[in-house]
DNA sequence: TGTATTTTTTAAAATCATTATCTTTTGGTA
DNA sequence: TACCAAAAGATAATGATTTTAAAAAATACA
């Protein structure tokens, strides 16, 4: 926690932005919510209950700037709000989600799995690929088990 | 164009909705701009041309309608709007899209790259897909080649 | 150390896409 | 013709995000 935290210290400081206490505050509620799938106003009302003076203005202007690094990913699911996810150490590529349309949840995979596909782009259509983002929408396990019994 | 309108408005039935005059007058703005990823906006100021009564509301309600009945694919590539693609002739999966990180064009792949992968996702994860969303996010042919000759 | 300069934050207002509401129109049907 | 429901039109409202202007904090540097 710490040490990531510390990473992404030095990561600002190589662009010459400062971790403010602020911008720690959030990015300490990033890591402590990995899992999630984080709105700005859910971030901001999280960062609020130990930082109560900070402003959703500035929420917004950090996940910016941490998405601009590549610090975080800023996601889309349909639903009107940009979701924020912090990126696995090392990972080169976005992960990918599986999103129930029966109960809302949201799963992620980490397994890199266009490797192949990606080769088949790259030369079918010369286009060289930097990043990817793949959502499937189906019915979770949970969602299954729940119609099997019914 | 006349046969894939009829197709349309017989899907519509079917679901006992009708195809008035903004509706057909919205879906043939689709036909015709295919290619492009229209947002609500730009469907509605083409609409406009040939119909000028017709209301923002009505196209919203038009667009909501057709995504509805798998019509059109609601996507959403990160910048504020949600754009509208009409679903090629059955096509039961949504398709890709390749996004020019330099000039943000956007370039559309029909093929279904994803069936091995959404096997692997079942079985491993259990969970039963019904749509899913992929887009690239890389370099297109044109702009590598302005890249090689500067 | 003191002061000027730059960066960052805040709070409030503005913006922009989208949705809701309310009234009017349309098209079918008794 | 009178009625009813679906749809459209106009416009207000909403909600997420961005911008702005002023204040605060950090930094540079004389």
């Amino acid at each position: 926690m710490e040490h990531r935290l510390e990473r992404i210290k030095k990561q600002l400081h190589s662009q010459s932005y400062k971790l403010t206490p602020q911008r720690e505050a959030t990015v300490r509620v990033l890591l402590e919510h990995e899992e999630d799938h984080l709105s700005a106003e859910d971030v901001y009302l999280l960062v609020k209950e130990k930082s109560p003076e900070i402003g959703l203005a500035t929420v917004y202007r950090t996940l910016e700037l941490l998405s601009e690094l590549k610090i975080v990913d800023k996601i889309n699911f349909g639903d009107g709000v940009s979701r924020y996810d912090l990126r696995k150490e090392g990972a080169e590529h976005f992960h990918h989600h599986l999103v129930c349309i029966e109960c809302g949840s949201v799963e992620e995979i980490e397994e890199d799995l266009l490797g192949d596909v990606e080769k088949i782009v790259e030369t079918e259509w010369q286009f060289k690929v930097k990043d990817h983002r793949l959502t499937f929408h189906g019915i979770c396990r949970k969602c299954q088990e729940k119609e099997d019994e019914s």
